[in-house]
DNA sequence: CATTTATTGCAACTAGTGTTGTAAAATCGA
DNA sequence: TCGATTTTACAACACTAGTTGCAATAAATG
């Protein structure tokens, strides 16, 4: 046929994601990931579009890399995978970790003004699969109110991401974990009172 | 002496903490606040000089906007000040409060990518004023590890920023507020049982 | 009214970035 | 080996934003 690439795509989308991950949206440049990769704009451009595609193509693939994660971590959701995932998220990285950086999403959403519907979209996804899976954990465990619970879920595990990418240090949001463990261990004496004592 | 200024200092600052605020760090331009304000370029340079000095000054005056509001909220530092705090972070704004886009700390410390060490003492600042004002409240309940539970709820408290940032409506944090409340009714009756029964 | 002096408007300069055109280079099948 | 076809390197373009120089401007003081 003709003359093939020099790359292999999805090596190089996993380098880029990781660019957006650790440098943010606007910090990383066609030029930066030229000189990173050693893969020329002109080539990005062919393989990938302009860079909000580029962009979107990887929180997709960031997305694809959670839920792997999620599921493995998940398998029989219950209170316990819960208090797992909160401890994990508090533990250290070592410095080549792009963890240090907190959550790619996340962190889209603080640093984009005007997302695209798409990257809305993309962030939505991202939300529903955390939800979905706290939900399905919660109710395991006949907990109360899981939708609630598990938003509160959501916006404490943003807090800690929020720590993290603050002090690039995961163990920054150990109290954060302690406490959430706490407050699950409490949960597990809610079971609902519905066809209860007389 | 000489020509007068055509603006109040004071007023230009609010109306300029208000854009970063709302738009973030980089859609806040010079240009972009000369057609908001009136104010010239040239004025404003001369005034609060290069755009990092003009950020940190509206940052600094953002801190003192929530001290002294938070001086209210916690005249007598209570779990019920906490309680009551966090409900007003998730009651309704109009469209017009800049209150919708969360915080202008929160939300720095995503954009920014290398934060000055000016910037980053302003954010340490800000961060230690809900800190010692949770610990405070927790003591005089006599709630136990104040110091880790404050740090949690510096982590909720952040959350519900991230959240309500996303979503640009303060009402999408209620979950959030209402299990913080159900957290902190709890922590009423766990009093040190430093010297308790035999 | 004139002088002084800070303010202001205008425009230019510089640097960085996304994007695109074009021609040379490289590979594979015939 | 040749031709087709894709990839790639180079450079140019357009646009935006921060920054700065300079001359005109306007008020307060004497």
């Amino acid at each position: 046929m003709a003359r093939p690439r020099s790359f292999d795509e999805q090596d190089l989308l996993e380098t880029v994601m990781e660019a957006f991950w650790r440098r943010g949206y606007s910090a990383t440049t066609y030029r930066g990931i030229e000189s990173i990769t050693g893969v020329g704009i002109r080539s990005l451009a062919n393989t990938f579009g302009e860079k909000d595609e580029l962009f979107l193509t990887a929180l997709a693939s960031y997305r694809g890399r959670v839920s792997r994660n999620l599921d493995k971590m998940f398998a029989s959701p219950s209170i316990d995978s819960i208090i797992r995932f909160f401890e994990r998220i508090s533990s250290p990285s070592d410095e080549e970790d792009p963890r240090r950086n907190g959550c790619l999403m996340v962190n889209t959403v603080f640093e984009i003004d005007k997302p695209t519907a798409a990257v809305n979209s993309e962030i939505a996804q991202y939300r529903d699969l955390f939800r979905s899976i706290f939900i399905d954990s919660l109710e395991s465990d006949q907990v109360p109110d899981p939708e609630i619970r598990a938003d509160f879920l959501i916006g404490a595990l943003w807090g800690a991401f929020s720590q993290i990418r603050l002090t690039r240090d995961p163990t920054s949001a150990k109290p954060i974990s302690t406490v959430v463990v706490e407050v699950l261990e409490g949960w597990r004496n809610l079971v609902q009172p519905r066809h209860s004592v007389p």
